[in-house]
DNA sequence: TATTACCCTATCGTTTTTGTAGATTTTAAC
DNA sequence: GTTAAAATCTACAAAAACGATAGGGTAATA
């Protein structure tokens, strides 16, 4: 199950992106606009851009804004960024591997074998995925 | 992020088609085995039964077994009863469908957009996988 | 001085995982 | 037959982890 960050970090990165200009946007209109809780939505933009996504601007007139193009915006990073992991496992993700603590031999393993194919099905999507699609 | 559940049932369910007598295996065994808690283990074999995945024998020399061919369970049926939905978002869930309240549009969501590739993504691979091809 | 992002913390609620305690059924030994 | 042992079945509960939200204060900027 998708996390509502990442619901609505997506939502507000596609919000900012729709708005075209580089003026910042307030959190209370991107909240507004998107129905999302107004506190937990800034705890969300503040990850986006601790992590390069998005830059800020205090004070009045300030708010949030894409830093870079929609189109150079992967949905891998911003998955891996708001939700984590991509693979369903620990033992088959690229970036956030982790053993098994049951299972002695990974390449015997079913579910690992399964989860493998899950995890490069979804990568496939999401490589081929910037902002600039997701936009209608 | 998989639960346990569906990883240990899918463990179990690997175990009892690599077994492929039809004697009846008993939840120890297969616990022991796949170094699982056999009391969890327990709930999760009993739920695979109530949906005609596994039958079951009491008693002494009693246990568990698969009522249907490797070839003939489909990772779509397993996943939607241990795991629930496949879709990330129950807004683009085809069993387990739910509207979102926020949202006013789905079409024009960004979120939906995305989350319906990669449902079609995991379902693909989900319908061409069988318990017999998990079997090393 | 007003406005806005920033930051820390606490809390509530749900889900997941595991454990406890016993009831029920079947087999097999006597 | 009677009994004991071996197993599944059932319900519940507790613990742990996680998700989502809210509160209140600080810092920066126009």
């Amino acid at each position: 199950m998708l996390s509502k960050k990442t619901k609505y970090g997506l939502k507000a990165l596609t919000y900012l992106a729709s708005v075209d200009c580089k003026e910042p946007v307030q959190i209370a209109e991107i909240a507004k606009h998107e129905n999302i809780s107004q506190k937990f939505l800034e705890s969300i933009l503040l990850t986006l851009r601790r992590n390069g996504f998005l830059g800020s601007k205090k004070g009045k007139g300030g708010g949030y804004y894409l830093i870079r193009e929609p189109k150079e915006i992967l949905m891998t990073s911003v998955i891996r960024v708001l939700e984590g992991p991509i693979a369903m496992v620990p033992c088959v993700s690229l970036n956030f591997y982790e053993k098994c603590d049951d299972c002695p031999d990974e390449n015997k393993c079913s579910v690992h074998k399964l989860m493998l194919q899950v995890r490069d099905s979804a990568l496939e999507v999401y490589r081929n995925t910037t902002l600039a699609d997701l936009i209608s």
